[in-house]
DNA sequence: CCTTGACCCTCCCCTTAGGGGAGGCGGTTT
DNA sequence: AAACCGCCTCCCCTAAGGGGAGGGTCAAGG
């Protein structure tokens, strides 16, 4: 029998660790000598100790231990912490790689200026409207015609809080004129279609969006910041890109203060 | 400016998320209500946000951000993340390793009997004595008698605590005759060298672990599984195996009550 | 004008696997 | 007798919020 200082030695552990242990009824000493209160242990409980420590470096958590040694069945524990595992492995490739990144870009100019973030944009009923415009300076006299025309047709149509309005490039690559784009406004429910305005339920989708502030001119670099992003992040890209207006012309003076988020569908 | 739930929308997040931002300083709203206390955010906070959920998609802590919004330099902070997350993915590789050790030997008869530790065993001072004995059986005959000599000439020495005593097995393979083994003691520090007993300081070692109950014909069990574990687990043998005697003739009568602790020398 | 339901506030407790320390008792050594 | 070491219990702490209670606020419907 040994007190617990020269047990947790032999268990290579720590007292407060079998004190622990003790608490939540995973390994009770052998005997507690009743009238000091100290904790004896025998070489039954290193059995049991070196027992818990292996369940533990194999990433078990003291819960899933516990059931362990109650007699609940193994198998479906593992696989559960098995697939947690591979999980939290393709979590810190992941990570891996965005510091990677954020290391080669740090010396850039833009550093300050651009992040990348993933995100979920869920199922959404949008109205949508395709057509094909000269050039980007005339998406905002088209849109607000598009935004009446609707309106109009279906007085108590709402949009969605918060709201969500973007275009779809529909050219696969970069236009300056006769551009071909999709306008989408999020709304609550669907709605009665006109002059060419249809309704339509997204899908979920996974994007990686890039916040740029100011002006449009400088879309392009967020644009390129974030393909060059996603290539060494090793994502694909799945479809066409999007720009969701947030602030703009209509509700700032300051083209300074625009901003628009740059979202770009991947898989993987 | 938009309330906190609208807000926590937009920025794909959670309210409590935001307060928690707010209590701690590093994200805090435009704007309060005074009179109803209303947390108030305007697209700029939302810039911000965006800017945390990519450094937090990169692996840091909130700590760490609050670094970076204060303008310590990231580099060093980085660094440091990506060094972690590198000793994550080994933690988590070996993690899977082992789970898929215990789910291919789940059905085996000995996952209840014995399962297999790294440790690691710390520099200590030893006495040790090499020889050759007929069989192991004799172990027992010539190890209290190297005692008796140590003690005759060191009167004052003592054992470490806890004990330490363990013969390494000098043969590269598995001997049933004419058995080379060292005999080794931990003790308190140097004393006088009688009768080939030799005293040196041994160096810190990692070692796979596995405890064996019963008598000794049960060993080579308790060996192969140790062998088999750390061949599945990819690690390679350092050195000799050796065993160390925890409970045994000299304590238990009852040959199922013994117990003895595999050893082998592990690198990676 | 009143009510209802949605939204917001603060405050408090909870999560893992123990770590750190205070205050006090037991046993041994000088 | 004093010092020191080992042991005990009790209490607070971790990271990043989550869950819920109790109570005030907002906008719309009857």
């Amino acid at each position: 029998m040994f007190y617990i200082g020269e047990f947790s030695k032999m268990g290579r552990t720590t007292v407060k660790t079998l004190h622990y242990y003790d608490r939540i009824g995973l390994l009770q000493p052998q005997e507690v000598d009743e009238s000091t209160g100290y904790r004896l242990y025998s070489t039954r409980q290193l059995v049991d100790l070196h027992r818990i420590q292996a369940l533990k470096q194999a990433g078990l958590s003291i819960d899933d231990i516990q059931s362990v040694f109650a007699g609940v069945d193994v198998k479906p524990i593992l696989e559960q912490r098995q697939a947690e595992i591979v999980r939290e492995l393709h979590k810190h490739e992941e990570q891996r790689a965005r510091i990677a990144f954020l290391l080669s870009e740090e010396e850039k100019e833009f550093f300050m200026d651009y992040q990348a973030t993933v995100k979920e944009i869920p199922s959404q009923i949008v109205y949508s409207k395709r057509m094909t415009v000269p050039n980007y300076k005339a998406y905002f006299d088209v849109i607000p015609a598009i935004g009446r025309a609707v309106m109009q047709a279906n007085p108590d149509l709402k949009c969605a809080t918060p709201e969500y309005c973007y275009i779809v490039n529909l050219d696969g690559e970069y236009k300056e004129s006769d551009i071909n784009i999709e306008f989408n406004e999020a709304v609550e429910e669907f709605g009665t279609e006109v002059d060419g305005i249809t309704f339509k339920k997204t899908e979920p989708l996974e994007v990686v969006s890039v916040m740029h502030k100011g002006g449009y001119d400088g879309l392009p670099q967020a644009y390129a910041f974030a393909m060059d992003w996603l290539e060494k992040s090793g994502y694909a890209i799945a479809d066409f890109t999007r720009e969701s207006y947030i602030d703009g012309i209509w509700n700032k003076d300051d083209e300074d203060e625009w901003l628009t988020e740059v979202q770009i569908p991947i898989v993987q």
